[in-house]
DNA sequence: GCCGTTTTCGGCCCGACTGTTTTCAGTCG
């Protein structure tokens, strides 16, 4: 078990403590505490284990360190396995329902006695639930409101969780004898911000034998992330993971390889304006191949490449990440796609937190983290005052961890710079939470709401407005708030935020957390015509976090950035110069 | 369950909002 997994674990324990009756909070804190802990451990965690080295880690008493030994060693945790067993699934379905937490949940649980969610939504509807202590109508239209965004977003998963499961399988198979070529197909190729299932092509010689094949499919699902097999045959498996996300595997002849991968690529809705194309050249495409007809004969056209098929077709290769069905056949038709961004265009990054408000590492460890990854400067954001749950920062705190940066830039001189920056938030009326004075001292400033999440739409869009218009404000933060599978954001008309956001010159971040992913990629390439610049922002509470910059990157590239639409593909020089210009405008 | 000490038990982030109440509990960030 790696580290990643047994916080994944750690965590899941804090969870289903919170639905134990009569279990302490401070407990649960210390194994969430405990978690992100051995999530930031630098190292293997099988050796830190093996040589006591987990003793005197903050946040890791003997309880914990036991339980963690307990996960590596033996590959479970009993205290875990007890929680699961006494936790009715119903109480966990529960949880992903907005405005429900652990009390209520335990006094629904009780006295209405459902058992599943479908019993929860008929009790709301037979006015069960209003009655109980503590509830009313109010509340119980609020349950059903959430049950139908939970039912909504049923059976989808978060792009980082189909990335890992996916990876992690992709890894071990095109290891395997036999494998020619091997690719993650589907929506998350495409990556879009979710994903109901994991789909995989692999290619063998196209002389192979059953024997190959079926070897293949042993190997596949055998592997230990498989929960259960729900289909096995010479061309295609299915499985359920561990993590509960389906996962196919289509193993084809290799000269059908590019024909399958488009294929299972998609989207549909990429395939039909594709296929009226072909049709209109009197060709058809397939699963199995690319079509010339001709009086009545279907001939193949051999293709080696995706890249062949769109040749064919006399069009440009699209990208994966375009294939939507937004434009991307006629663009790719008329050679007008963009050169989208890529991972290495990015320079340095901006939004990221240290331990001044609520990250988990310093500012130095969070600066040599951004080194190591090669990038040349750092944006440092910790929240400001108001956000008192995350520790937010005084003015006068701000002024001393200037001098700290100070310091630090003068060690790193030339090869690396951080820049003052504050994620301040935007109060109810608009305005911000420092004043004029302190924010023309920092280098740059990330605006975000954190509060008022339920103003009615127009409310919250002004409010918006009145701080895109802040001289002082250079970024607007996630800017609609959203959790992916977690909460929709607040209502915003952002047409008119990106309106206002592009008069003023204000940039519209892309937050790389994986469940925010905010701004959306739909709103993003509207952003991007507007002339907007948009820096993709890692939102980064601890080292690790800055590695989700590759999820902003699949955001951007949905949205049809190129390197020069993204602020932070600027080096250092160019990046001051940005903020400058746009301050003095003002 | 961790931490730190006023050394062995009490504190652990806290303010705002919502919907329920009629002064507060639950949830959220």
């Amino acid at each position: 078990m790696d580290k990643n997994q047994v916080a994944a674990l750690l965590e899941e324990i804090a969870v289903l403590l919170t639905l134990k009756e009569g279990s302490n909070s401070f407990e649960i804190r210390a194994y969430e505490n405990a978690a992100r802990a051995v999530g930031s451990l630098e190292g293997e965690i099988g050796q830190l284990v093996r040589e006591g080295k987990l003793k005197g880690t903050p946040g890791l008493g003997p309880t914990l360190i036991k339980r963690i030994e307990e996960a590596v060693t033996t590959e479970h945790i009993a205290f875990y396995d007890e929680l699961v067993a006494n936790t009715p699934q119903v109480k966990l379905d529960m949880l992903r329902i907005p405005g429900l937490g652990p009390k209520r949940i335990n006094l629904i649980y009780q006295q209405v006695n459902v058992t599943s969610l479908a019993e929860l939504e008929q009790a709301c509807k037979d006015d069960k639930v209003a009655h109980l202590p503590g509830f009313g109508k109010k509340t119980q239209d609020k349950i059903l409101q959430g049950l139908e965004f939970v039912s909504q977003h049923a059976d989808r998963y978060l792009y980082s969780v189909g990335e890992a499961e996916g990876e992690r399988i992709r890894a071990a198979l095109v290891e395997q004898p036999g494998v020619v070529r091997l690719q993650i197909a589907g929506s998350l190729r495409r990556r879009r911000e979710t994903v109901k299932d994991i789909d995989m092509v692999l290619s063998v010689d196209d002389q192979a034998g059953s024997d190959v094949r079926r070897a293949l499919m042993d190997f596949f699902t055998s592997q230990p992330s498989v929960k259960a097999i729900t289909g096995k045959g010479e061309t295609k498996s299915s499985v359920i993971l561990q993590s509960g996300i389906a996962m196919d595997l289509r193993v084809v002849g290799d000269s059908q390889f590019p024909y399958t991968l488009h294929h299972f690529t998609g989207s549909r809705e990429h395939h039909i304006p594709l296929r009226r194309r072909a049709l209109s050249m009197d060709m058809t495409i397939n699963d199995y191949g690319l079509f010339q007809m001709k009086d009545g004969q279907e001939t193949l056209i051999p293709c080696k490449t995706e890249a062949d098929i769109y040749a064919a077709l006399q069009m440009d290769y699209v990208e994966p990440e375009l294939r939507e069905d937004t434009g991307e056949i006629d663009a790719a038709a008329r050679h007008a796609l963009p050169t989208l961004v890529q991972e290495s265009d990015l320079r340095g990054v901006l939004h990221v937190h240290s331990t001044w408000s609520d990250g988990q590492n310093s500012i130095r460890e969070m600066a040599e983290a951004c080194i190591a990854r090669g990038y040349s400067y750092m944006g440092l954001t910790d929240h400001s005052k108001l956000a008192s749950y995350a520790n937010g920062l005084h003015a006068d705190d701000l002024k001393r961890q200037g001098e700290e940066i100070d310091r630090l830039n003068e060690e790193f001189a030339g090869r690396f710079h951080i820049l003052k920056g504050t994620e301040c938030d935007i109060l109810r009326d608009g305005t911000l939470d420092f004043d004029d004075e302190t924010l023309a001292s920092l280098d740059f400033v990330v605006a975000s709401i954190h509060s008022n999440f339920n103003l009615p739409q127009a409310e919250q869009t002004q409010r918006m407005l009145r701080a895109i218009a802040n001289p002082y404000v250079d970024i607007i933060g996630h800017s609609t708030g959203r959790i992916l599978l977690g909460r929709p954001g607040y209502p915003l008309d952002l047409d008119q935020v990106i309106e206002a956001a592009a008069e003023h010159g204000t940039c519209i971040e892309i937050n790389a957390h994986p469940s925010r992913l905010d701004l959306d990629w739909r709103y993003v390439r509207k952003a991007r015509d507007k002339g907007i610049q948009i820096p993709i922002d890692p939102d980064a509470h601890a080292l690790v976090g800055i590695d989700d910059m590759r999820y902003g990157i699949g955001v951007a590239r949905k949205g049809w950035l190129r390197a020069s639409d993204v602020l932070n593909t600027k080096d250092f020089e160019a990046l001051v110069t940005f903020f400058h210009v746009r301050r003095s405008k003002k």
